[in-house]
DNA sequence: CATGAATGAGCCTTCATTCAT
DNA sequence: AATGAATGAAGGCTCATTCAT
């Protein structure tokens, strides 16, 4: 148990030490053998932990995104109207980008377009988030809050990839604003669209 | 004139080859030896034209970019009110990714989270074209087309991240379908919501 | 302990191939596989004893200088009488030099025009043979063995020029003949001079 | 005719820009591009002229050494006395190497140390001054102005030894101080050694 | 004669990964 | 369990040289 409770600990000081260098780094430019400086441990002992590079940054994200989706159900829980629910998904996805920018980095620059990231473990973890929010839809079209001929794919599309290009944005830049001030108009605009209503 | 014409033909020739083999490797997988064979030509040669690996990949999606905001201002012309601009607009970016998968990887999945690229010719001219978007939204709201309280960053922001999201979903699956037929519910749903009109 | 060992049988190795490899062939004509290659280690190994090729080529005569100049030290404790020291220490270089040609080839036909090499590790115990030459053309002079009025610089460059014209003749040639049965002419010439004494 | 002088004179543009960058930044460090770039003239066309970079090296000191052996001999007609006329020549190199330190640093940094150079057309000059000094050296001996039974090979590596030294060390310092100085005490103390009259 | 254009050949270095201890 | 040590594999880039025009 003690032994048990001593490894949980390497491979998490393994992973923090991976979610910031890589963060940083990106993939490419993030060498084992810096990980494994940082964490102050040996680059074998790595390979104890995790069997490839790839499967080290695959780990990363799997329990954030993890532990966010199950933050994020809980929360859903409490509010009443797809509308509500839906703003407090995007508030919960761009506050949770911001504070772990790593994390959102190994996510958004990095493994959103990794092919193979696509059967992980943490691809996984994110399809259910998305599924939250397909569900959300549903709820509201199924209600009579949205509309009856919305696509569902594409709302969430315009979610998603909005949030995504947002963060993403964020990101590249020198990060001089907060992004969950976006939130609101963001939610507001998806829902009533941009026409004048006097048209 | 014959020589500026060979050597036009062979820098084509290389930036042709090099957006197949960027398109469907990346660039990490991609090696100039394996361009250098397919295009024909001596590695060295490559290194006449382009000054390294990575000024080759920026390279490819720079014309490519040029052309299709050309061709977006041409249409434009053609049509009245700031709506049908847009949905002409998401339709030539939807339906020119779709025609150059190829190109579109390099844009979409390697080029856009590339810091370096941000400061390069390429993506000047991919600035000009989110001008566009950004000034025909502002033409609508002038208009009394569009709401005045709208965000116009913001609602750049939809219509880009959307087609980013869409382009990168179906370029990293199958690609079953087509994405042009995206355009007009995506649009739609932009320009009037989600909301149910009866509430 | 006993990894110690092997480590420094390794590194050992290496150096006496690239010792052998420089000298004969140069540094430019040398490459880290032939060295690899004799030394019977993979490149990667090389890199794991020393950081770059020119580090390795440095390091060549480093270890050879310090123990040739504590040799030096060593024998002149036993000599009385500056101009016997200056004998010994001509005899010294010259019989040094031809025993470990490759290493000679390295110092005098490589290193001695390097720049770079000027600041390393291997020069500063060059520079303390130097000094004991200084010291003993000193002796001599406060013991009125030697002219009060000579230059020490000058002497010794005069003892040093030699000896190096003298070796790098014999190693570009075919190196028929012994080079220390200079040794004493060269110094009776040096403390004599040429000049006809009837004069 | 004409064309010949101006054949000669791109001939001439070429061998004095190599000797600027071969001397100031050795042979493997400097490459044709940038001798073609400097000379306002194309690759090719420099191996109109010379065909090799090697062969461009070896021509550089060529001529140099030609007509410094025909300035010396011209001044040692005028020259009485054995032991004058080493003195002019010693002064001689030492001021011919000052005054040229490109062309010195290809003598003395680079050539001296090519087995190649040792065939070729260069090194047939520079053997010519050498048999100069064998000359005068003898001819000190034959008047009894040497002493008899001093060695024509080893006086004259003492003298060109000590002159490569010298300039060698001032050619890879800052080269504060002149080297034309050391030519009065440099033939004073091999002519008259360094041991005390008194002794 | 001059050169623009093309290339063959070559090599140092990095690093993820393995394995004996 | 932990790691020091070893390496296989890989690739971008340079440049002297050639040759057709």
């Amino acid at each position: 148990m003690a032994n048990l409770t001593k490894m949980e600990a390497r491979k998490t000081q393994i992973l923090r030490t991976a979610e910031r260098i890589f963060g940083k780094k990106g993939f490419q430019d993030t060498t084992i053998s810096e990980i494994a400086k940082e964490a102050k441990i040996s680059e074998a002992s790595i390979y104890e932990y995790f069997s490839t590079k790839e499967g080290l940054l695959f780990s990363v994200p799997t329990k954030n995104a993890s532990e966010l989706f199950k933050l994020m159900k809980f929360h859903l829980r409490l509010i009443r109207g797809a509308a509500n629910k839906l703003r407090s998904i995007i508030y919960i996805l761009l506050s949770t980008n911001e504070k772990s920018p790593d994390n959102a980095s190994i996510v958004m620059l990095i493994l959103k377009h990794n092919k193979k990231f696509l059967n992980s473990e943490g691809h996984l973890e994110i399809k259910k988030g998305l599924k939250i929010i397909d569900e959300t839809i549903q709820e509201g079209i199924n209600a009579g809050e949205f509309r009856n001929g919305i696509n569902v794919y594409l709302t969430r599309s315009i979610i998603i990839g909005t949030i995504e290009h947002l963060v993403t944005s964020w990101l590249m830049t020198e990060r001089p604003e907060s992004l969950v001030h976006m939130a609101d108009p963001l939610i507001d605009t998806i829902i009533e669209g941009i026409q004048s209503k006097t048209k």
